[in-house]
DNA sequence: CGGCCGACGTTACACGTGTAAGTTGCCCGG
DNA sequence: CCGGGCAACTTACACGTGTAACGTCGGCCG
């Protein structure tokens, strides 16, 4: 055909110089105009002359070569292991939207990264290559020391985790999964019930976020005398929601904590189809789900809910930001919020 | 306190300078020996040598020095609009997992980047400063052509869209939406049902896909003489369909299929609550969702559902390296799936 | 012995940007 | 008339990498 020679060369990107060339001032002049550090050094006629020219060859920077010159990029990477990712309940993605537009209007460029869930180290390494301002990890385990270091040692400004547990030497986002067992506990034991059952997702990438919420119901039972506390193991399937069902009577509890409303509504369906009541009355199981999704309003009874309440995502990106320009901060705890039981029908 | 003279300053990356000088050898050497490009150039000591030392002092690449370098970055960009993100199903997210987890293994580093909502010129500015290999848009309208040309003009060699729609100039993954409506208007029409309703968000993110939905039920419609159909708005919330629910008497509709299962699932509450009976029999309005959620088995009847099916993520893995490769390719439309009716109880 | 070749490294440049340090030209006070 | 200061730019270097082009050294053939 006409292409003896390869693949088609690619037109070169408009550089800082084309924009100098065409302005005619130097290239060190558009860098000052179009970075704002040109009051006073630059003149008016000047600074419109050079913006004019970016935008009519439609300039754009070169990030690679900016964050070559400064070191460091204006990345902020959000990591979240590959097999995690399909749980992110609608909650966190809307967190997540909001974080990244806050980001923008700061001057980042917020990015989301599901590694392949090999070792922390691997996966440090792999983020290190992108050489981040910072790093935010979704989930706790995934980032060990060594990871953290090798972070660090590649020049990231802040390394922060999200989650229930908190590496050495990262700054950690809290969002205490114990206050939900606590908070589910202490609502089913209000209502009069003592022994209380806990789902554990079979699903391996949740382990994190469920220990602690069975913990909390646990301390919360631990104040009440004669109360117990029981966990139960349920994968995300109805054949196993079935099984549990079955063994229902043999386990004698007369409440259920789940790990999210999806589990919930899978047990809670399953419970009704072996012919267990559902509800706060006598003789009923009471259900207690978690993260108030949409669904959980449309079964019958309403599924009660602890709902996290996230701060907002303006002041996530502000605490990056500031992490970032004081990289020297000693690691700290910081609330990403709290959790509070949302009264339905089923509890 | 010990700080007077601002931040800590972070300690420097080690470079392939450093490894360089530790393994005895010039900074060629290390660089073709990291990327294998050695072979009959470096003896194996050397190579082995170079590999140690890289080892020890906890080397990275520096990904932008490299794509500076290289004119391009081995970064294969996402974008999805940020008010899109939260509409993802797990299906999506399964499938992005997948995705990323692909392209780690062809030796690109996959990422999400939720846009501001701002115009497609302002968010193809923003990805075009990270100089990705290629951009996936995960949302046909948010890119037109003149986004898509500045992509280009910047030195993106690949450009795709996924989604029913495809701006011109951009290599398509079509998931054809035309199809899951004239899935469901097959199968609603053989069950007898004439008069169906066909639920549009009112979430604005979702028209460009909601839309060829519409049309697909239209076109199946079109060939059965006496069939009509009638497009129905509806928000996410009890209100909007409680609201929808007290006017279905006088819609005449004998069959809905809505936007996915969360919306055929609310709608389906709404119509029980309001005593209209739900399920394929006569009298009853049959529901079709989409999306196989799975909150869709646990209600009842069970919610017959269009389920896509895409295809293994490491096929379009596989599309975008070979495009990168041959940027010349002219713009083809590739199928990222198809869709099948799984019949349950509601229709 | 001259010349060539292959194996093994190195030197040197380019990529696009930010910014400290210099260089003008001009005005103004002494 | 000179020095100083200021506005308005420019010169020059550094960031870390990939790779084409260039040594160098020993061996082998004619």
């Amino acid at each position: 055909m006409t292409d003896p020679a390869g693949p088609v060369p690619l037109p070169t990107p408009p550089t800082s110089a084309a924009v100098a060339r065409r302005a005619g001032v130097s290239r060190a002049t558009v860098s000052y105009v179009l970075n704002g550090q040109a009051a006073g050094r630059v003149a008016a006629r000047t600074q419109a002359r050079v913006r004019a020219a970016a935008e009519e060859l439609g300039y754009v920077p070169h990030a690679a070569a900016r964050s070559l010159r400064a070191g460091r990029g204006r990345i902020v990477l959000l990591a979240a292991p590959a097999d995690t990712v399909p749980a992110f309940g609608p909650l966190f993605t809307a967190f997540l939207a909001g974080f990244q537009s806050a980001l923008h209007r700061l001057g980042y460029t917020g990015v989301l990264h599901g590694a392949p869930a090999q070792s922390p180290q691997a996966a440090a390494r792999a983020w290190a290559e992108l050489r981040p301002a910072a790093v935010l990890a979704l989930h706790g385990p995934a980032l060990d020391a060594a990871a953290v270091a090798l972070l660090k040692r590649s020049g990231t400004a802040a390394v922060l985790t999200a989650g229930p547990q908190a590496p050495p030497g990262a700054h950690t986002l809290l969002l205490d999964d114990r206050e939900a067992g606590l908070r589910a506990g202490a609502h089913l034991l209000a209502a009069g019930r003592r022994r209380i059952g806990v789902v554990r997702p079979a699903e391996p990438g949740l382990a994190a976020f469920a220990a602690p919420r069975l913990a909390g119901v646990r301390e919360a039972a631990a104040a009440r005398p004669g109360a117990a506390v029981r966990p139960l193991d349920l994968a995300l399937t109805e054949e196993s929601a079935a099984g549990l069902a079955a063994r229902w009577p043999a386990l004698g509890l007369d409440a259920v904590f789940a790990y999210n409303d999806e589990y919930a509504m899978l047990l809670m369906r399953a419970l009704q189809d072996a012919g267990h009541p559902v509800g706060p009355g006598a003789g009923e199981t009471a259900v207690v789900g978690a993260d108030d999704l949409l669904p959980g309003r449309l079964v019958r009874p309403r599924l009660t809910t602890v709902r996290p309440e996230l701060i907002p995502p303006e002041g996530v990106a502000r605490l990056v930001d500031a992490l970032i320009r004081d990289p020297g901060a000693t690691p700290a705890v910081h609330r990403l919020g709290t959790f509070r039981v949302v009264p339905r029908e089923s509890a």
